[in-house]
DNA sequence: AAAGAGTCCAACCGCGACCAG
DNA sequence: CCTGGTCGCGGTTGGACTCTT
């Protein structure tokens, strides 16, 4: 298996300098973003393909929406992250500006802490709530079964009737329309608790 | 003030999937 | 079908920065 990845050597987090994100962005802007390996020979960067994809994808991309993240970008990110898991990508393409990478970031520092804290809250509650948790978790998993079968990495199976990319796609919607995303996972949830 | 611990985030790694020849 | 190149993803790491003692 060839992969960037994999042939890229070691380079023990080189920051990226001024001159260099420059040269990058000349060179996307000629030939697009793709085909790395070229772009990264052709910049004449030190640097391996899937550095340079990762840093147009993290930072020199347009629209990139850098500093806090909201309290409805927050609350988002728990309900989505609730009913896809890890898919960061997945999930950054629900909030307009943000990568894949700044979430997955946000929640390891951030929110996976809030959960660890919440759960030991939970472990008082009564065995009862916690099979009506499980239900709700076996729910979830059968809504999902879908979306992870139809989304495993780069397109939805065309013969499938739609995937999670479908069923939650915000893209199409004003940039960050976030009160009609909380509005949707508000009748989700409900609908999941009556179920 | 200094040193050790903890936190945060940019960047790298490794893998699986896709695709063209 | 096989192979090699490419892409995209989630997990992990390194180091700068901040906090605590």
């Amino acid at each position: 298996m060839a992969s960037v990845g994999s042939k890229c050597r070691r380079e023990t987090n080189r920051i990226w300098t001024v001159e260099e994100d420059q040269k990058l962005a000349e060179v996307v802007r000629i030939h697009g973003p793709r085909r790395w390996r070229m772009v990264a020979a052709k910049a004449g960067l030190n640097r391996c393909g899937n550095s340079c994809r990762l840093r147009w994808m993290n930072y020199l991309r347009p629209n990139i929406k850098r500093g806090n993240i909201s309290d409805q970008e927050e609350d988002l990110i728990l309900r989505l992250h609730k009913l896809l898991g890890n898919r960061w990508s997945l999930i950054a393409g629900r909030l307009p500006g943000r990568t894949d990478n700044e979430i997955k970031n946000y929640w390891n520092s951030h929110l996976s802490k809030k959960i660890k804290q919440n759960e030991k809250q939970k472990i008082c509650s009564t065995s009862k709530k916690n099979d009506l948790e499980k239900e709700k978790a076996h729910e979830i998993k059968i809504a999902t079964k879908g979306i992870d079968e139809g989304t495993s990495r780069r397109e939805v199976d065309p013969q499938c009737s739609f995937g999670s990319d479908q069923l939650y796609d915000f893209s199409v919607e004003e940039p960050l329309n976030l009160e009609r995303m909380s509005k949707f996972f508000e009748w989700d949830e409900t609908w999941f608790e009556f179920t």
